[in-house]
DNA sequence: CTTATTTCAGGGCCACTGATATTA
DNA sequence: CTAATATCAGTGGCCCTGAAATAA
């Protein structure tokens, strides 16, 4: 990726009116390049790790609901059915019924799924590590610290 | 969206292997839900939110070439042509033919488009305002930095 | 002939809307 | 009867791959 911007950015051009100098900007370029490195150098975990929030979320909170599945990671309860069949298919999770609700399915992780997230995590930490390589410690607490309030706001 | 993980954080569970103190879930969350955000409460400027990072770009360095255009914005030459198609529809862009090289497109943008940017950088300073809201002004300038600096990384 | 630039055809994936069945 | 839960059918959007056309 060559960057005609990011070198023109200490130009006269340089008052806050360009797209570079926005957060949103800033925000989507690091995510995407993020998530796509991600996925090529894992490319042998199948949809695993597009799905790791999920898969992760479902382990800290074992046998929760679609709906709050679907509201933990922001997608639509609509849009979870295909994931969860894909996913489950792929013998990383189990749909159980819950036993109080027969409305409702719990989800669990399998064996698989488990040590698919436990493996993927320690894969996403060496991303991080990437990420951050000539950031300081405190830093890089910072940038987690004020990511998680700008959710926060997001989410409001 | 309730967040039962986030309630969750502070938890003995909080230990580094849960997804939500990864950096990439962490980037991955806050830009999905600002570009939704900033996608729906613009509905009425058409396509030109989804592509403002681009529309911008070209406004920073009128006449660049689709493929210098396609480097910028992180996307394959083939998948910009349909997009530029889109928006010179909208007539928010032009091609012209480089006197130079006949080869080559060089992209400007219309002035429907150039008064398009400007509109939508405003509306995007109004949503980093939302983003940060509770941020002091230091913090904001540490995440801008920092985030350069991440996203700089990745590029490697 | 090789390379650069743009375009085109086709496909895959993703998440959405809105309707439906079931149960509380 | 109303609300909640999950599912299904259908849709549209986005970006990709790989091949082709044109020109340098």
């Amino acid at each position: 990726m060559t960057q005609p911007q990011a070198e023109a950015m200490p130009s006269p051009e340089d008052d806050a009116d360009s797209a570079q100098n926005m957060l949103g900007y800033k925000l989507r370029m690091a995510q995407i390049l993020a998530f796509r490195a991600f996925e090529a150098k894992l490319t042998r975990y199948g949809r695993a790790p597009r799905y790791l929030g999920l898969l992760a979320t479902i382990r800290a909170d074992p046998g929760l609901s679609q709906n709050r599945l679907a509201d933990a990671v922001a997608l639509r309860r609509s849009s979870l059915v295909n994931i969860l069949d894909q996913l489950e298919a792929d013998n990383l999770l189990i749909r159980k019924p819950s036993p109080t609700d027969r409305r409702r399915n719990g989800v669990w992780l399998t064996e698989k799924g488990q040590q698919t997230v436990t493996a993927l995590l320690k894969e996403a930490a060496l991303e991080d590590a990437r990420m951050t390589k000539d950031l300081t410690n405190d830093e890089i607490k910072a940038l987690h610290t004020i990511l998680a309030r700008v959710i926060h706001n997001l989410q409001v």
